[in-house]
DNA sequence: TCTGGGGTCCTAGGACCC
DNA sequence: TCTGGGGTCCTAGGACCC
Protein backbone atom coordinates (compact mmCIF):
# COMPACT_ATOMS: atom_id res chain seq x y z
CA UNK A 1 0.00 0.00 0.00
CA UNK A 2 1.55 3.46 -0.72
CA UNK A 3 0.09 6.49 0.62
CA UNK A 4 0.07 9.74 -0.97
CA UNK A 5 0.28 12.91 0.96
CA UNK A 6 -0.48 16.36 -0.17
CA UNK A 7 -0.56 19.78 1.14
CA UNK A 8 -3.62 21.75 0.88
CA UNK A 9 -3.35 25.09 -1.26
CA UNK A 10 0.43 24.88 -0.20
CA UNK A 11 2.21 28.16 -0.71
CA UNK A 12 -1.04 29.94 0.39
CA UNK A 13 -1.23 27.59 3.36
CA UNK A 14 2.53 28.64 3.74
CA UNK A 15 1.44 32.14 4.20
CA UNK A 16 -0.87 31.73 7.01
CA UNK A 17 1.40 29.94 9.12
CA UNK A 18 2.42 33.11 10.97
CA UNK A 19 -0.42 35.15 9.71
CA UNK A 20 -3.30 33.46 11.70
CA UNK A 21 -5.33 36.43 10.76
CA UNK A 22 -5.97 35.36 7.50
CA UNK A 23 -7.53 32.63 8.38
CA UNK A 24 -9.99 33.21 6.72
CA UNK A 25 -9.38 35.75 4.34
CA UNK A 26 -9.17 34.26 0.68
CA UNK A 27 -5.28 34.04 0.04
CA UNK A 28 -3.15 34.11 -3.28
CA UNK A 29 0.20 33.53 -4.25
CA UNK A 30 1.76 35.29 -7.51
CA UNK A 31 4.68 33.32 -9.80
CA UNK A 32 8.07 35.16 -9.77
CA UNK A 33 8.17 38.45 -11.04
CA UNK A 34 4.29 38.71 -9.63
CA UNK A 35 2.78 37.95 -13.19
CA UNK A 36 -0.13 35.61 -12.32
CA UNK A 37 -1.31 33.61 -9.52
CA UNK A 38 -0.04 29.92 -8.83
CA UNK A 39 -1.54 29.10 -5.76
CA UNK A 40 -5.00 30.08 -3.48
CA UNK A 41 -6.49 29.60 -0.80
CA UNK A 42 -9.99 27.32 -1.13
CA UNK A 43 -12.02 30.75 -0.51
CA UNK A 44 -9.77 32.25 -3.53
CA UNK A 45 -10.83 29.58 -5.73
CA UNK A 46 -14.40 29.66 -4.54
CA UNK A 47 -14.32 33.49 -6.42
CA UNK A 48 -13.44 32.17 -9.33
CA UNK A 49 -9.36 32.87 -9.08
CA UNK A 50 -7.69 30.66 -11.32
CA UNK A 51 -4.17 29.42 -10.76
CA UNK A 52 -2.34 30.36 -13.91
CA UNK A 53 -4.43 33.56 -14.60
CA UNK A 54 -2.15 36.73 -14.80
CA UNK A 55 -2.83 39.05 -12.42
CA UNK A 56 -4.39 41.98 -13.94
CA UNK A 57 -7.51 39.88 -15.33
CA UNK A 58 -7.89 39.13 -11.68
CA UNK A 59 -6.98 42.95 -9.92
CA UNK A 60 -10.95 43.65 -9.60
CA UNK A 61 -11.69 40.30 -7.59
CA UNK A 62 -8.80 40.95 -5.61
CA UNK A 63 -10.14 44.48 -4.44
CA UNK A 64 -13.53 43.72 -3.94
CA UNK A 65 -13.22 40.46 -1.97
CA UNK A 66 -10.34 41.96 0.08
CA UNK A 67 -7.71 38.84 -0.78
CA UNK A 68 -4.72 38.95 0.84
CA UNK A 69 -1.77 39.11 -2.25
CA UNK A 70 1.84 37.44 -1.69
CA UNK A 71 5.17 36.89 -4.29
CA UNK A 72 6.40 33.91 -3.71
CA UNK A 73 8.69 33.05 -0.97
CA UNK A 74 10.64 29.84 -2.00
CA UNK A 75 12.59 30.13 1.13
CA UNK A 76 9.62 29.90 3.54
CA UNK A 77 7.61 27.24 1.36
CA UNK A 78 11.27 25.35 1.03
CA UNK A 79 11.64 24.97 4.54
CA UNK A 80 8.12 24.48 5.35
CA UNK A 81 8.41 21.88 2.69
CA UNK A 82 11.45 19.75 4.35
CA UNK A 83 9.51 20.72 7.71
CA UNK A 84 6.60 18.46 6.21
CA UNK A 85 8.68 15.87 5.50
CA UNK A 86 10.73 15.03 8.49
CA UNK A 87 7.04 14.96 10.35
CA UNK A 88 5.78 12.22 7.93
CA UNK A 89 8.52 10.05 8.45
CA UNK A 90 8.31 9.81 11.90
CA UNK A 91 5.09 7.62 11.36
CA UNK A 92 6.05 5.95 8.35
CA UNK A 93 9.92 5.82 7.45
CA UNK A 94 10.08 5.48 3.51
CA UNK A 95 9.26 8.97 2.39
CA UNK A 96 9.52 9.53 -1.27
CA UNK A 97 9.66 13.35 -1.84
CA UNK A 98 7.86 13.75 -4.98
CA UNK A 99 7.13 17.56 -5.35
CA UNK A 100 7.56 20.21 -3.21
CA UNK A 101 4.41 19.59 -1.55
CA UNK A 102 3.69 15.76 -1.98
CA UNK A 103 5.30 12.84 -0.87
CA UNK A 104 4.56 9.02 -1.55
CA UNK A 105 4.51 6.96 1.92
CA UNK A 106 5.33 2.65 1.95
CA UNK A 107 2.49 1.44 4.10
CA UNK A 108 3.46 -1.74 2.94
CA UNK A 109 4.37 -2.99 6.50
CA UNK A 110 0.91 -1.49 7.90
CA UNK A 111 -2.11 -3.93 8.47
CA UNK A 112 -5.13 -3.01 6.81
CA UNK A 113 -7.58 -2.52 9.43
CA UNK A 114 -5.02 0.55 10.55
CA UNK A 115 -4.44 2.20 7.65
CA UNK A 116 -7.26 4.79 8.22
CA UNK A 117 -6.09 5.77 11.78
CA UNK A 118 -2.73 5.95 10.35
CA UNK A 119 -3.98 8.58 7.59
CA UNK A 120 -5.65 10.65 10.41
CA UNK A 121 -2.44 10.50 12.66
CA UNK A 122 -0.22 12.08 9.60
CA UNK A 123 -2.87 14.89 8.67
CA UNK A 124 -3.24 15.85 12.77
CA UNK A 125 0.62 15.70 13.38
CA UNK A 126 1.63 17.58 10.53
CA UNK A 127 -0.99 20.11 11.42
CA UNK A 128 0.24 20.61 14.81
CA UNK A 129 3.95 20.50 14.31
CA UNK A 130 4.06 22.32 10.86
CA UNK A 131 1.01 24.19 10.52
CA UNK A 132 -0.22 23.46 7.57
CA UNK A 133 -3.50 20.82 6.25
CA UNK A 134 -2.84 17.65 4.24
CA UNK A 135 -5.22 15.36 2.85
CA UNK A 136 -4.24 11.83 2.73
CA UNK A 137 -5.19 8.88 -0.27
CA UNK A 138 -4.03 5.13 0.36
CA UNK A 139 -4.55 2.08 -1.99
CA UNK A 140 -2.77 0.08 -3.38
CA UNK A 141 -0.49 1.81 -6.16
CA UNK A 142 0.60 5.08 -6.87
CA UNK A 143 -2.06 6.28 -9.11
CA UNK A 144 -4.73 5.08 -7.22
CA UNK A 145 -3.12 6.35 -4.10
CA UNK A 146 -2.87 10.04 -5.93
CA UNK A 147 -6.85 9.66 -6.76
CA UNK A 148 -7.75 8.47 -3.52
CA UNK A 149 -6.00 11.85 -2.20
CA UNK A 150 -7.71 13.76 -4.98
CA UNK A 151 -11.16 12.39 -3.28
CA UNK A 152 -9.59 13.22 0.50
CA UNK A 153 -9.56 16.73 -0.79
CA UNK A 154 -12.43 17.23 -2.82
CA UNK A 155 -15.05 15.23 -0.54
CA UNK A 156 -13.59 17.29 2.45
CA UNK A 157 -12.80 13.80 4.51
CA UNK A 158 -9.07 15.02 4.52
CA UNK A 159 -8.23 10.91 4.73
CA UNK A 160 -9.58 7.99 1.87
CA UNK A 161 -8.79 4.48 2.11
CA UNK A 162 -8.93 2.53 -0.79
CA UNK A 163 -7.76 -0.96 -0.14
CA UNK A 164 -9.92 -3.00 -2.44
CA UNK A 165 -11.09 -2.86 -6.14
CA UNK A 166 -15.06 -2.31 -4.77
CA UNK A 167 -13.63 0.72 -3.16
CA UNK A 168 -12.54 2.57 -6.18
CA UNK A 169 -14.21 0.62 -8.63
CA UNK A 170 -17.26 2.87 -8.09
CA UNK A 171 -15.42 5.79 -8.17
CA UNK A 172 -13.38 5.30 -11.26
CA UNK A 173 -16.80 5.58 -13.23
CA UNK A 174 -17.46 9.12 -11.99
CA UNK A 175 -13.78 10.27 -12.61
CA UNK A 176 -13.16 11.98 -15.48
CA UNK A 177 -9.69 11.55 -17.49
CA UNK A 178 -8.14 14.70 -16.89
CA UNK A 179 -8.18 13.73 -12.69
CA UNK A 180 -6.27 11.34 -13.28
CA UNK A 181 -2.45 11.25 -12.44
CA UNK A 182 -0.47 11.20 -15.89
CA UNK A 183 -3.90 11.93 -18.08
CA UNK A 184 -3.07 15.59 -19.81
CA UNK A 185 -4.69 17.91 -22.08
CA UNK A 186 -3.58 16.08 -25.13
CA UNK A 187 -4.08 13.07 -23.77
CA UNK A 188 -8.05 13.68 -22.46
CA UNK A 189 -8.74 15.00 -26.17
CA UNK A 190 -7.29 11.87 -27.62
CA UNK A 191 -9.23 9.32 -25.33
CA UNK A 192 -12.65 11.06 -25.64
CA UNK A 193 -12.09 10.44 -29.81
CA UNK A 194 -12.25 7.58 -29.15
CA UNK A 195 -15.06 7.24 -26.82
CA UNK A 196 -13.19 7.06 -23.38
CA UNK A 197 -14.69 9.22 -21.28
CA UNK A 198 -13.92 8.25 -17.61
CA UNK A 199 -11.63 6.50 -15.39
CA UNK A 200 -13.73 3.11 -15.61
CA UNK A 201 -13.25 3.09 -19.29
CA UNK A 202 -9.51 3.53 -19.62
CA UNK A 203 -9.43 0.89 -16.82
CA UNK A 204 -10.91 -1.47 -18.72
CA UNK A 205 -8.64 -1.28 -21.58
CA UNK A 206 -6.36 -4.12 -22.99
CA UNK A 207 -2.73 -3.42 -22.02
CA UNK A 208 -1.62 -4.66 -25.41
CA UNK A 209 -3.82 -2.38 -26.88
CA UNK A 210 -3.01 0.66 -25.05
CA UNK A 211 0.88 -0.46 -25.63
CA UNK A 212 0.39 -0.40 -29.25
CA UNK A 213 -2.04 3.06 -29.42
CA UNK A 214 -0.42 5.36 -26.83
CA UNK A 215 3.01 4.34 -25.31
CA UNK A 216 4.33 1.70 -22.36
CA UNK A 217 3.77 5.09 -19.94
CA UNK A 218 -0.02 4.77 -20.92
CA UNK A 219 -0.25 1.28 -20.41
CA UNK A 220 1.24 0.63 -17.15
CA UNK A 221 -1.03 3.44 -15.62
CA UNK A 222 -3.62 1.17 -17.08
CA UNK A 223 -2.69 -1.25 -14.88
CA UNK A 224 -2.05 0.98 -11.89
CA UNK A 225 -5.73 1.67 -12.05
CA UNK A 226 -6.62 -1.93 -11.89
CA UNK A 227 -4.80 -2.04 -8.70
CA UNK A 228 -1.34 -3.83 -10.07
CA UNK A 229 1.49 -2.13 -8.82
CA UNK A 230 3.72 -0.41 -11.59
CA UNK A 231 5.45 2.35 -10.02
CA UNK A 232 7.85 2.14 -7.46
CA UNK A 233 8.35 4.34 -4.49
CA UNK A 234 11.70 6.12 -5.07
CA UNK A 235 13.50 6.41 -2.27
CA UNK A 236 16.82 8.05 -3.32
CA UNK A 237 16.18 10.46 -6.22
CA UNK A 238 18.20 9.42 -9.63
CA UNK A 239 20.92 12.03 -10.07
CA UNK A 240 19.73 15.59 -12.03
CA UNK A 241 20.51 15.41 -15.93
CA UNK A 242 20.28 19.20 -16.28
CA UNK A 243 20.21 22.29 -13.82
CA UNK A 244 18.25 25.46 -15.35
CA UNK A 245 17.91 28.96 -13.52
CA UNK A 246 15.89 31.07 -15.71
CA UNK A 247 14.16 34.28 -14.46
CA UNK A 248 11.67 37.37 -16.50
CA UNK A 249 12.80 40.23 -15.60
CA UNK A 250 11.13 43.69 -13.83
CA UNK A 251 11.59 45.89 -16.48
CA UNK A 252 12.40 44.83 -20.02
CA UNK A 253 16.31 45.41 -20.62
CA UNK A 254 17.63 46.39 -23.74
CA UNK A 255 22.16 47.02 -23.14
CA UNK A 256 23.72 44.10 -22.80
CA UNK A 257 25.61 44.86 -19.51
CA UNK A 258 23.04 44.32 -17.46
CA UNK A 259 22.45 40.56 -19.04
CA UNK A 260 25.72 40.10 -18.50
CA UNK A 261 25.71 40.37 -15.02
CA UNK A 262 22.68 38.23 -14.88
CA UNK A 263 24.16 35.32 -16.67
CA UNK A 264 27.12 35.70 -14.66
CA UNK A 265 24.11 35.37 -11.64
CA UNK A 266 22.15 32.76 -13.15
CA UNK A 267 25.14 30.57 -13.54
CA UNK A 268 26.83 30.58 -10.47
CA UNK A 269 23.54 29.64 -8.22
CA UNK A 270 23.30 26.68 -11.25
CA UNK A 271 26.92 26.07 -10.15
CA UNK A 272 26.66 25.91 -6.90
CA UNK A 273 23.44 23.42 -6.91
CA UNK A 274 25.70 21.37 -9.18
CA UNK A 275 28.11 21.43 -6.80
CA UNK A 276 26.39 20.52 -3.78
CA UNK A 277 25.03 17.30 -5.68
CA UNK A 278 28.60 16.49 -6.61
CA UNK A 279 28.40 16.78 -10.10
CA UNK A 280 30.27 18.13 -13.36
CA UNK A 281 28.30 19.93 -16.33
CA UNK A 282 29.51 18.97 -19.91
CA UNK A 283 27.33 21.99 -21.65
CA UNK A 284 25.89 24.98 -21.26
CA UNK A 285 23.21 26.52 -22.75
CA UNK A 286 21.50 30.68 -22.93
CA UNK A 287 18.60 31.68 -24.14
CA UNK A 288 17.17 34.98 -24.47
CA UNK A 289 13.24 36.01 -24.88
CA UNK A 290 12.11 39.35 -26.41
CA UNK A 291 9.45 41.36 -24.18
CA UNK A 292 6.78 41.30 -24.17
CA UNK A 293 5.48 37.59 -24.72
CA UNK A 294 3.46 36.95 -27.55
CA UNK A 295 5.05 39.61 -29.78
CA UNK A 296 8.40 37.73 -31.21
CA UNK A 297 10.90 40.95 -32.15
CA UNK A 298 13.38 38.45 -32.87
CA UNK A 299 13.71 35.68 -34.96
CA UNK A 300 16.98 33.02 -35.13
CA UNK A 301 18.52 32.33 -32.80
CA UNK A 302 17.17 32.58 -29.60
CA UNK A 303 19.20 30.15 -27.85
CA UNK A 304 22.87 28.54 -28.01
CA UNK A 305 25.13 25.55 -26.51
CA UNK A 306 28.31 24.89 -26.36
CA UNK A 307 30.15 21.38 -25.07
CA UNK A 308 33.26 22.61 -22.72
CA UNK A 309 36.49 21.24 -23.56
CA UNK A 310 36.00 19.22 -20.26
CA UNK A 311 33.46 18.68 -17.66
CA UNK A 312 33.77 21.27 -14.95
CA UNK A 313 31.64 22.67 -11.90
CA UNK A 314 33.80 25.46 -11.81
CA UNK A 315 32.11 28.46 -11.64
CA UNK A 316 34.72 30.93 -13.59
CA UNK A 317 34.79 28.62 -16.79
CA UNK A 318 30.50 27.98 -16.99
CA UNK A 319 30.25 31.93 -16.85
CA UNK A 320 32.62 32.98 -18.94
CA UNK A 321 31.04 30.51 -21.87
CA UNK A 322 27.23 31.67 -20.75
CA UNK A 323 28.43 34.93 -21.16
CA UNK A 324 30.12 34.28 -24.25
CA UNK A 325 26.70 32.52 -25.65
CA UNK A 326 25.09 35.56 -24.15
CA UNK A 327 26.90 38.32 -26.39
CA UNK A 328 26.63 36.00 -29.46
CA UNK A 329 22.78 35.89 -29.18
CA UNK A 330 21.97 39.71 -28.31
CA UNK A 331 20.91 42.31 -30.89
CA UNK A 332 21.65 45.85 -30.27
CA UNK A 333 17.99 47.72 -29.63
CA UNK A 334 15.89 44.85 -28.54
CA UNK A 335 13.91 44.63 -25.48
CA UNK A 336 14.70 41.48 -23.88
CA UNK A 337 12.35 40.10 -20.78
CA UNK A 338 14.01 37.21 -19.83
CA UNK A 339 17.47 35.05 -19.82
CA UNK A 340 17.87 31.91 -18.87
CA UNK A 341 21.23 29.66 -18.86
CA UNK A 342 20.79 25.73 -18.43
CA UNK A 343 23.71 22.89 -17.44
CA UNK A 344 23.58 20.09 -18.64
CA UNK A 345 25.40 16.56 -19.86
CA UNK A 346 25.70 16.61 -16.35
CA UNK A 347 27.89 13.40 -14.86
CA UNK A 348 29.37 12.57 -11.21
CA UNK A 349 32.39 14.23 -9.82
CA UNK A 350 34.04 11.16 -9.41
CA UNK A 351 34.01 10.00 -12.68
CA UNK A 352 35.31 13.15 -13.93
CA UNK A 353 37.98 12.70 -16.69
CA UNK A 354 41.06 14.63 -16.07
CA UNK A 355 42.94 16.45 -19.12
CA UNK A 356 46.37 15.99 -19.98
CA UNK A 357 47.30 19.04 -18.96
CA UNK A 358 45.20 20.49 -16.87
CA UNK A 359 45.10 18.78 -13.72
CA UNK A 360 46.53 21.59 -11.56
CA UNK A 361 44.96 24.03 -13.07
CA UNK A 362 41.48 21.92 -12.27
CA UNK A 363 42.73 20.96 -8.41
CA UNK A 364 43.26 25.01 -8.08
CA UNK A 365 39.32 25.59 -9.09
CA UNK A 366 37.55 23.18 -6.83
CA UNK A 367 39.69 24.36 -3.91
CA UNK A 368 38.60 28.14 -4.85
CA UNK A 369 35.02 26.26 -5.14
CA UNK A 370 34.78 25.10 -1.96
CA UNK A 371 36.35 28.15 -0.56
CA UNK A 372 33.03 29.71 -1.87
CA UNK A 373 30.82 27.57 -0.87
CA UNK A 374 31.73 27.28 2.73
CA UNK A 375 31.81 31.04 2.85
CA UNK A 376 28.71 31.71 1.38
CA UNK A 377 26.98 28.88 3.71
CA UNK A 378 28.61 29.98 6.61
CA UNK A 379 25.55 32.87 6.93
CA UNK A 380 28.03 35.00 7.63
CA UNK A 381 28.64 36.45 4.28
CA UNK A 382 28.64 36.20 0.60
CA UNK A 383 31.31 36.58 -2.17
CA UNK A 384 30.75 36.33 -5.78
CA UNK A 385 32.58 36.72 -8.89
CA UNK A 386 32.70 40.35 -9.90
CA UNK A 387 31.13 40.04 -13.18
CA UNK A 388 28.06 39.30 -11.47
CA UNK A 389 28.23 43.17 -10.57
CA UNK A 390 28.15 44.39 -6.46
CA UNK A 391 24.44 45.66 -6.32
CA UNK A 392 22.20 43.56 -4.62
CA UNK A 393 19.65 41.67 -6.45
CA UNK A 394 16.84 44.14 -5.64
CA UNK A 395 19.02 47.17 -6.84
CA UNK A 396 19.64 45.81 -10.17
CA UNK A 397 17.42 46.51 -13.47
CA UNK A 398 17.32 42.74 -13.98
CA UNK A 399 15.42 41.82 -10.92
CA UNK A 400 12.30 40.45 -10.27
CA UNK A 401 8.99 42.18 -9.42
CA UNK A 402 7.85 41.14 -5.89
CA UNK A 403 5.76 43.76 -4.92
CA UNK A 404 4.27 41.50 -2.11
CA UNK A 405 6.57 39.44 -0.43
CA UNK A 406 6.07 38.00 3.32
CA UNK A 407 9.39 37.73 5.72
CA UNK A 408 11.53 34.99 5.39
CA UNK A 409 10.01 33.91 9.05
CA UNK A 410 11.95 30.31 9.45
CA UNK A 411 15.25 31.07 7.92
CA UNK A 412 15.88 34.85 8.83
CA UNK A 413 16.94 35.90 11.80
CA UNK A 414 15.81 39.45 11.91
CA UNK A 415 12.46 38.06 10.22
CA UNK A 416 11.69 36.18 13.48
CA UNK A 417 7.88 36.69 13.93
CA UNK A 418 7.13 38.33 17.39
CA UNK A 419 4.41 36.58 19.92
CA UNK A 420 2.49 38.88 22.26
C1' DT B 1 -0.02 47.49 -20.75
C1' DC B 2 0.45 43.85 -17.54
C1' DT B 3 1.36 36.42 -18.61
C1' DG B 4 6.59 31.25 -14.07
C1' DG B 5 10.12 28.28 -13.44
C1' DG B 6 11.49 24.00 -12.93
C1' DG B 7 11.81 19.00 -14.43
C1' DT B 8 11.19 13.84 -16.70
C1' DC B 9 10.17 10.16 -20.04
C1' DC B 10 8.97 8.00 -24.60
C1' DT B 11 8.88 7.38 -29.65
C1' DA B 12 10.16 7.68 -34.39
C1' DG B 13 13.44 8.21 -37.72
C1' DG B 14 18.05 8.71 -39.44
C1' DA B 15 22.77 7.29 -39.39
C1' DC B 16 25.81 3.97 -38.48
C1' DC B 17 27.94 -0.63 -36.85
C1' DC B 18 28.85 -5.89 -37.25
C1' DT C 1 15.54 -14.80 -59.86
C1' DC C 2 16.99 -14.84 -55.37
C1' DT C 3 18.75 -10.03 -51.00
C1' DG C 4 19.31 -11.10 -42.92
C1' DG C 5 19.33 -10.21 -38.40
C1' DG C 6 20.71 -7.70 -34.59
C1' DG C 7 22.26 -3.70 -32.47
C1' DT C 8 23.59 1.53 -30.74
C1' DC C 9 23.45 6.53 -30.63
C1' DC C 10 21.47 10.95 -31.53
C1' DT C 11 17.84 14.36 -32.26
C1' DA C 12 13.33 16.39 -32.61
C1' DG C 13 8.92 16.36 -31.18
C1' DG C 14 5.35 15.23 -28.11
C1' DA C 15 3.58 14.25 -23.79
C1' DC C 16 3.39 14.58 -18.87
C1' DC C 17 4.32 16.35 -13.82
C1' DC C 18 4.71 20.01 -9.88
Amino acid sequence: MFALVDCNSFYASCERVFRPDLRDRPVVVLSNNDGCVVAGSAEAKALGIRTGVPLFQVRDLIRKHDVAVFSSNYTLYGDLSRRVMTTLATLAPKVEVYSIDEAFLDLSMVPEAQLQVLGEQLRERVARWVGVPVCVGIAPTKTLAKLANHYAKRLGSGVEVWARPEDWQAVLGQTPLGDIWGVGRRLVARLEALGIHNGAALAALEYDWVRRHFSVVQARMVRELNGEPCLTLELQPPPRQQIIHSRSFGQPVVSLPPLRQAVNDYTARAAEKMRMEGQLAGSVSVWLRTAPMGKPQQLWPDSLSRDLPQASADTRELARLAVQLLEQLWKPGLRYGKVGIMLTDLRPAEHAQGGLFEASKTRQGEALMAVMDSINRSGKGRVWLAGRGVKTRQECVWSMRREYLSPAYTTRVSDLPRVS
